[in-house]
Parts: C-alpha cells; structure tokens; sequence
DNA sequence: ATTTAAAATTTGATATATCAAATATTGTCT
DNA sequence: AGACAATATTTGATATATCAAATTTTAAAT
C-alpha cells in the first residue's frame, strides 16, 4: 500500500530536523546572553579538545564528531581566531597539528559545561530514559535501514 | 542529581542530527542516481512550489519550510537558473513574486515524489506508526521545553 | 493626503558542510 | 634507497543558515 503524500508536519524527518535548529538557535542564544560569543558547532570542538588537551589532532577530533576535515580546518581557525586553542605541530608526526587549550579556553570550557548540562536538562524534561532509550533505538534502525543496499 | 558529562554519542540530540545529516547525504545520492541533479532542500522548496503553481509566494515557502527569506531567495535562485521554475511579478502586489514551475520542474516533480515516498518507507521500515508517533510526541515536548521561559 | 508602519525581497557578512584537488610528510614494498 | 601509497591538513567551489541593513511597495493612521 503505497502512500500518498503527506503534509510537511507530517514527515517525522522534518519534524526532528524543525526540533533540532530550534535547540540550536536556544543554545547559541543562552550562550550569548551567558557572556560567551560561540557557536554550538565551536562548543562541541573546543569541548573534545579539552578532553584531550595537547594530545588530539585535527583528524582525530572530526572523527569524533562526525565532521569533514574540511570543515574541522575551518572551525579551529575560528577558534583559533578567537583565542580559545591553538594548533602545535607535532614532534613525531609533522604532517600534524596537537590542539592546545589557551587560557581563555580553559575558562569558557570551565564555564559553559554547567550550562550545556542545565540545557540538555532543560529540554530534555518530562522526558523518560526509557522514552529516551526507544528514541535511540529508533534512529539505529534508520540508520541501519538506510545502510542496507 | 546533577547528570555529568556524558560521551557524544549518548547525547541523543547529537545521534538525531547524525541522523539525520545521514539521511540528507543519502537522499542526494539517490537524486543523482536517478539523474536528478538536486538536493533536498531544494526538493522540498520545489515540490511545495508545485503544489501551488503560480499562487504562492517566496515568504509563503519559506514560512511553510521554516526558512529563513534570505535562505529562499538564493534557493530559489538556483532553481531558477536550473530552469525548474520561475518568477512571476504579482499583479496584486508588486512587491511579491508568484512561483510557477517550468515543464522541466514539472517533471522532476512527478519522477521525484515517487523516489521520495520510497526512500522514505526504506528509512522508517520496521518502524511502526505507534513508534514514530511517540517520536513525534518526544520532539513536541522538547520544543515546549524550550519556549518555557 | 501625508506620514508612518509593515511586508516582500534582496544583498552582504559570517558560519558551516561537502567534494575535489593540492601539498607536505610518512610508511611500505621490493 | 626509490617508488608509490596512505595520511594530515589546506584551499577553492558550491550550497545552505542566520542576522542585519537596504529597497520597493502597500497598508494604516491621523
């Protein structure tokens, strides 16, 4: 039984894309107002580079998330530009660049963790682990279903 | 209680948007294989085009898309040049532009929805109505969430 | 009827994604 | 050692998103 077409509200993808910009625009909002002028895409390296401070490469952190090096040259110029980390190129491997922490990334790291936690807790609210869990279980499986020939 | 840090990927907002993103590069795939040459988001800008012809605005698609005016116009632009369809001057209101598809777009349209509604039963196979329902569910409560103070 | 406010579209600046091509450096193979 | 493949990063081109400012036209208010 083939389907006809659906309304856009009615396409669950779009629904959780719509979901998902408007979590993104929230948190590049409290962000600003919190003091600290980044973007959740420059959160989320600087984040991963603090968890590995001068032992992480460019390629090692957009695999971690899921990004093109293309793009990860680009965000870390910016946060480079911003002062937040730095590149140092590696002794043993001089095709590499170790990212290191400034000063100044030590602190928003320091400071914006609570508040990405608070967020996440705020959006996540009235919402079950086991309501969570299934959620998951269904993206695996559009996943998998997309993987499959 | 006070959640700590968690990895990536059991940040559930991230596997949505990995996702998602899967998707989206899927999607394209398909398109050019089937020797389309578009992607998705001026898929959903073109076929919301067609299923008005000739009577809605590019305020009117983007508000339906929930997009940004600016984001339609260079959208749009594209279409244009790619002759998929084009701007007509209201003559109601000299401000706005009708969109009309061309025959090319016209048959993109008609090869495209029936690729679309397949990959879209290939991402949710499996899935069943009950579970994309509380997904539904789960998205309405997190954009609540979020427009709470 | 003027002034003023609102709406539709465009344009410029900045951020990000993806792909392909280029560079520099390592590693491997024989 | 020398050739060739693989890896890390960069750069250019194109597509999209968001914000702010500018333009044109219409609507509203006095």
């Amino acid at each position: 039984m083939l389907v006809t077409d659906k309304a856009l509200k009615d396409v669950i993808f779009f629904s959780m894309d719509q979901t998902l910009r408007g979590l993104r625009a929230y948190s590049t909002k409290v962000f600003l107002e919190s003091g600290f002028d980044i973007t959740v895409d420059q959160w989320l390296v600087l984040k991963r580079v603090s968890e590995g401070n001068g032992t992480v490469s460019q390629t090692e952190i957009a695999e971690m998330l899921d990004k093109d090096a293309a793009s990860m040259t680009r965000i870390l110029d910016i946060l480079v530009k911003k002062d937040l980390l730095f590149r140092k190129m590696s002794s043993q491997d001089r095709r590499r660049f170790d990212l290191v922490m400034t000063q100044k990334g030590i602190e928003y790291v320091t400071a914006l963790t609570p508040i990405v936690l608070k967020l996440r807790e705020q959006a996540l609210a009235e919402i079950s682990d086991k309501e969570i869990q299934l959620v998951r279980s269904i993206l695996e499986k559009v996943t998998h279903n997309l993987s499959q020939e």
